[in-house]
DNA sequence: AAACTCATGTAAGCTGTTACATGATTAC
DNA sequence: GTAATCATGTAACAGCTTACATGAGTTT
């Protein structure tokens, strides 16, 4: 892979011909949630790509809009599928703030704590809605994996928002333990 | 925050002194699942810092051997807790070769997928208990939350283990199902 | 004395984001 | 006619990784 944007825009383009815009959009609104991409990024790609004969300009037309539409060559499907069956262990990197700060949270008092942990679970709680309101109609024909890869993230999300629910639990049932404890004492 | 390392090099010096390797090794061993930082950014951030206000050399030795501890100032200390309470939303970016994979599995055949597939859940099931082996005794007085967001990476990767087990059982189902149709007929 | 670990630091380079420029077409 | 959307592109910058340089102390 010559960088991170080169399997996601020959992905993109096996199904059928797109343009760049048409890639970001599409990106947008499907592989953002684990693999970004930016017009600084898919502009260039596509011209490197063609170079290297992986994908080949269709047509220059969309109603009188000036439009630059690419296809997969075949050299081009072959390297997506190299890629594909790689041997060599998937890319996986996660920069997760919210866990950033929990790993910190000892620096905050109860309350505090229990606002962060809070916060952290509404965040995996709307993702996972959102996730869930994605929902093409699974056409005979159509990919099916893509849909899928919806279904890891609603897993994904949903578990995390379980684990934060949890921790909070934990931390109400000590807040309100001690508050008792002082009472009573 | 300035930049991502900022918050990772406070916290670290929160509880005690730490020179810019003991932080990196310890950065290593624990936030590195959902927060990593390297050498070219820690020294460089030990500086800003400095010359912000927000942390202070404390000693140069140990042993014989050169090194520059640091500890947080008060100053350093608040802008902590700031990020912590702060109410942006917190960052949180994923980048998962191994489900870009899956989003284009439709490229390849049913035993290629299901081979995907089961890197996949390999891999997360590794991590999985790559994690489970970090068992630091918990000591009163020692920070808590620490071991808390492993529990949450032990969580996450168990999740996503057994969300791939479903879809390669799936896959495997369907196999083994078209396999019989094609011998039964 | 060789090898290893501790320890600090930087330069080059790669990747990716953001913001902007440009202009055509369509919807209101 | 004006606002929104479609569409392509780039330049500047920010952020991070990698590799290297350097040297002291420690272990075998």
């Amino acid at each position: 892979m010559l960088t991170g944007v080169t399997p996601v825009v020959l992905g993109m383009l096996r199904s059928k011909p797109r343009s760049g815009y048409d890639i970001k959009t599409f990106v947008d609104r499907s592989t953002r949630f684990f693999w970004a991409a930016s017009y600084g990024q898919i502009y260039p790609e596509l011209r490197r790509l063609t170079k290297a004969g992986l994908i080949e300009t269709v047509s220059r037309a969309r109603g009188g809009r000036r439009r630059a539409e690419y296809r997969l060559t075949s050299k081009g499907e072959e390297t997506l599928r190299e890629w594909l069956l790689a041997d060599e262990p998937a890319l996986h990197e996660l920069r997760d703030e919210g866990m950033l700060k929990l790993f910190f949270a000892d620096a905050v008092g109860p309350d505090d704590q229990l606002a962060l942990v809070r916060k952290a679970r509404l965040r995996h709680e709307t993702t996972l809605e959102r996730l869930k309101t994605v929902n093409p109609p699974p056409r005979p024909g159509r990919p099916r994996f893509p849909l899928l890869t919806r279904d890891a993230g609603v897993a994904m999300h949903d578990a995390m928002a379980k684990w934060y629910a949890g921790v909070e639990q934990m931390l109400v049932a000590e807040i309100e333990g001690g508050d008792d404890v002082r009472v009573a004492s």
